[in-house]
DNA sequence: GCGCCTCGATACGCTACCGTATCAAGCGGG
DNA sequence: CCCGCTTGATACGGTAGCGTATCGAGGCGC
């Protein structure tokens, strides 16, 4: 890990700050004051708060791109566990600050170009990864991409919705269309899995 | 029309505001600003800037649990238009400002008890009228609200993705993920629909 | 051991905004 | 016609945060 002069420390905090309140809250006083120290030190290693915002966004959208394709590469898994995990992933309690941050981004782009442009990759990057694990179930290169969208908008907004928290009436929600998606069966590999089915919302 | 004491101009200039910047932009300065005064008159309808906010989602819930009452009611309409004509609605271009403050709400809401109120009311009326509307293709109350929860999540998510802005791509997908998601039959009145199909992706 | 250099603390001026107090203008009723 | 009320402008003090300038202290090479 080059030096990179004590940026990582900053850029981990204030993406903790991003996810908790928004970009407006991330304040360089009080990301300073969360690190216990002055802003002495941030003028230091950012001309002003502006490039530390885009060097949040070039972390973040870096990390996720690493994420999303570490999370879709089958080492021997099937595809519907790698898909059922990305499920898990994106929708457990402990993936919090993840959402807060990821719904940040996404306010956030809708007013700075270069917020968009973070977004814009790695929403790229995951439906990508995502339309493979469906082109790997036998589906033509079309469905598995508007498949991989339905799954992955899905994943998005059920983690914005408000239902009943902490009931397991999410879970069981999220269980059942987590089987509508992921029983897909394609003309190809189809028969590889034995735990697929039709419809089975 | 009650006289509100002129409050409804303030806090339609304020859901703007809220959709464009998220709830930290919510000046009240510049609000007042935007209407072409001073915030000389905000004091005199509103305690202080949080009886503002609060009112503001009050008028947001409300309209949004009108709205969705009205846009799923089935007044000779087909299920499937109707369901097909709220993908429409949540998604076009011109809804731009709408889903700004939608956005915005669900950012406030992670901090705010009170805007998490405002948004579990709207998402839980959104959710029963879906899901009143898959119960009448047929699908068993369970299965409806599955369903629902997904069909909800899916326009949700699709519309803070950032895919090839502008592209027809877009549309296409979209396409490709409405017929999936209407392409529902149940039990009882499945063969009342003469355009559903199976698995349209 | 000494100068140098890096780091972070402190102090400062500046802007944006909050909430209050006060003021002036307009307008309707008697 | 004028009195009183309503309305919105103005002025004010206070806080939070930005970006700059400066300073002291600690560590390192020599």
């Amino acid at each position: 890990m080059a030096d990179d002069g004590g940026r990582e420390v900053w850029i981990k905090a204030g993406l903790v700050q991003l996810g908790q309140g928004g970009v407006d809250s991330v304040r360089v006083e009080v990301v300073a004051a969360g690190l216990g120290v002055t802003k002495g030190g941030f003028y230091r290693r950012f001309r002003d708060r502006q490039e530390f915002l885009e060097a949040l966004l070039a972390a973040w959208s870096a990390g996720r791109i690493g994420a999303i394709e570490k999370q879709t590469t089958l080492d021997g898994a099937g595809v519907r566990d790698r898909l059922q995990s990305l499920v898990r992933l994106y929708s457990e309690r402990h993936n919090a600050e993840a959402m807060g941050i990821e719904l940040a981004v996404r306010q956030w782009a809708r007013a700075d170009p270069v917020a968009a442009g973070a977004a814009a990759k790695v929403d790229k990057a995951r439906l990508e990864n995502v339309a493979r694990l469906y082109g790997a179930l036998g589906l033509p290169a079309a469905e598995a991409h508007a498949q991989a969208f339905l799954f992955y908008a899905f994943l998005f907004g059920q983690s914005l919705l408000f239902v009943d928290q902490g009931g397991k009436k999410r879970a069981d929600l999220l269980a059942a269309c987590t089987t509508t998606l992921t029983a897909i069966e394609g003309a190809g590999s189809a028969a590889a899995s034995s735990t697929r089915r039709r419809r089975g919302v």
